[in-house]
This record gives structure tokens, sequence and C-alpha cells, in this order.
DNA sequence: GTAAATGCAAAAGCTTTGCATTGGC
DNA sequence: GCCAATGCAAAGCTTTTGCATTTAC
């Protein structure tokens, strides 16, 4: 079995919770996903490829694949909407998020760590959670939009 | 007149947009707020002191002052709304945000700059924003909640 | 005078929830 | 068998929008 999944399994034990189909479904599809994702697509993902789960589970499951540690809300929101990335195993990493085509580029700098946790011992700040979020256009957007940017 | 005030009076001008009374009183209103604010609360503010502008407008003109370089969106959301700051000559800053208490320390550090546009060159990304986010638990919390965190 | 802004109420879009039913454990 | 989870549809929230009216320039 999956470590992902004996993962999940426990945390839904220790909560009395339940390890359903439904479950188990989200997981695997997320696990399947290499990048950020929206609650909506991931179901429409599912639907297409016939495996049904309600959208209202949809957004019931990613909640506890956080509270679970395996998946995390991304700083960055495109379009307004909730986004999800799987973390477990991933190690911490920040974000440069491109306006053009969405895509998401992950990028980890020891140095920045080393950074926000001195900030943070000087304002006696007890931090659960830091990212670095920057947004902008990568490479290929601006070879493809041109000077215009 | 205000610094601020020309400026937006003068990007409403550049987009053949009228200084109306509304405008005049959002703007004068976040320049009292010394913190962080989502359009409800400023609509209540407004409301609570007589100063009768709708919700409607409050959507519509916070994000002219962003457009205008006097505001911007802040990185962390707070209950899941659009949340503001005045930035206009306050220069850029970082974000702490309490968990428990909803207070944001802001911060800055060149260090942090710089390596940021390090790490941008590097990718051969262009940046247009970017923000250090630290969620947590401020001191005054940390104390009060006692060696629960 | 005219184009733009306001206020209102209705609509839209994401997310949550109540409830009857189903199903892990 | 019991408590939790699912699916559905309805409701909840924040935010946007259409439209008649008002107003800044």
């Amino acid at each position: 079995m999956k470590e992902a999944e004996k993962k999940f399994i426990n945390f839904l034990k220790a909560g009395g919770m339940k390890f359903t189909p439904e479950r188990k479904i989200v997981l695997n599809e997320v696990l399947l996903l290499h990048r950020h994702f929206d609650t909506e697509e991931l179901f429409q993902t599912l639907y297409k490829k016939r495996k049904r789960v309600s959208r209202a589970s949809v957004y019931r499951i990613l909640p506890l694949l956080v509270e679970a540690g395996l998946t995390a809300e991304t700083p960055l929101r495109r379009r307004d909407k909730t986004n999800y990335e799987y973390i477990f195993g991933h190690g911490h990493h920040d974000h440069m998020l491109c306006l053009d085509c969405g895509g998401a580029i992950e990028f980890y700098d020891d140095r920045i760590e080393n950074l926000a946790n001195e900030i943070c011992r000087k304002y006696g700040f007890k931090a659960v959670e830091r990212r670095l979020g920057i947004k902008g256009y990568c490479r290929a957007c601006r070879k493809k939009l041109k000077s215009r940017i």
C-alpha cells in the first residue's frame, strides 16, 4: 500500500472516521495530479473518468487531506478559488505563479527558511505556515508575449 | 490636499473617471484605518459613521484604489474574504498574520528582496508582485494561550 | 449636455449544510 | 447495529452586474 494511503487511513482512524471508496478515489486522483488544482477541476477530472464522487464530497474530502498533512492550500489563488497541491514527501517549497498560463514553478532555497526563522524569533512569533509567493510571467510566456512584458 | 487624494484624482482623470463624493469618503476612511480590512468591514465602518456609500460602490471603489497604487490586496486572506491594506508611501513589506487575534505584523528585510530577485533571475521569471506570508501566533496571543501553542 | 457613477436588487460563483439514505467498522 | 459518510438540493457568503437615476465635469 502506498505511504500516502497509510497516512490517510491512520489520520482517519485517529479521528474516528472511515476510509470510504470516495476518499480512496479522491486521494488517488490527487496523487496523479502533478500540479496545483482546485476543487472543481478535481471533480471534473473524476467525472470524466466515470469515477462518481459528488461535488459535495470532493469539497468535504479535500480539507481532510490538508488536515492529514497530505495536501496544502496554495497561497496564491487562481480565479479566486481555493487551490490545493500535494505535499506529502515533497518538502517545503515556495511558488511563482504565472499570470498568463497559470503554471506554478516551485522552488526551494534554504536561505529563505533561515531568514523567515530569524524574523519570527525577532518578533516572538510562532509560525505555523509560511510561503513566499511570487506572481508574474514565466520565461515561456514572456517569449510568447514578446516584448510586451 | 493630501498626497493620496492628489494621486487618486490624477489616476481617475487619466482614465476619464470622476472624483465623486463616494470615492472621497472611501479613500479618507481607508487613510484612517491603520490595519488590514475587508470590504464589508469598511462598509460597516462607514455605515456606523452615517457616511452613506452603498455596499456595491465600496466593492467598486476599493479595486480602483488598488489600481491607483494606493492600496493592495493582502496575500493572506482572513475568513476567505479579500483583504486590503493602504500602501502608498509605506514601502514594500511582508506579513505575519496571527491566527488567533487576526492582527497583522508587517516587516521588511532587504535580504528577502535580494533573494527573491536572485531566484526570479535564475528562472527567467518576471515578477509583478511578491509577498512572504507567515501564518501563526503572535507574542501576545501565545502568552494569552499559555503553553497550549 | 453627456458620459460616468451611484444605489438597489437580483444574479452569479464558490462553498457549505440539512437531511434522508447508504455503508464502513 | 451504530455512527459516520454520501448525494442531492437548497442555502449561505462574498462579489458582480443590469438598470434606472443622479451627477461630476
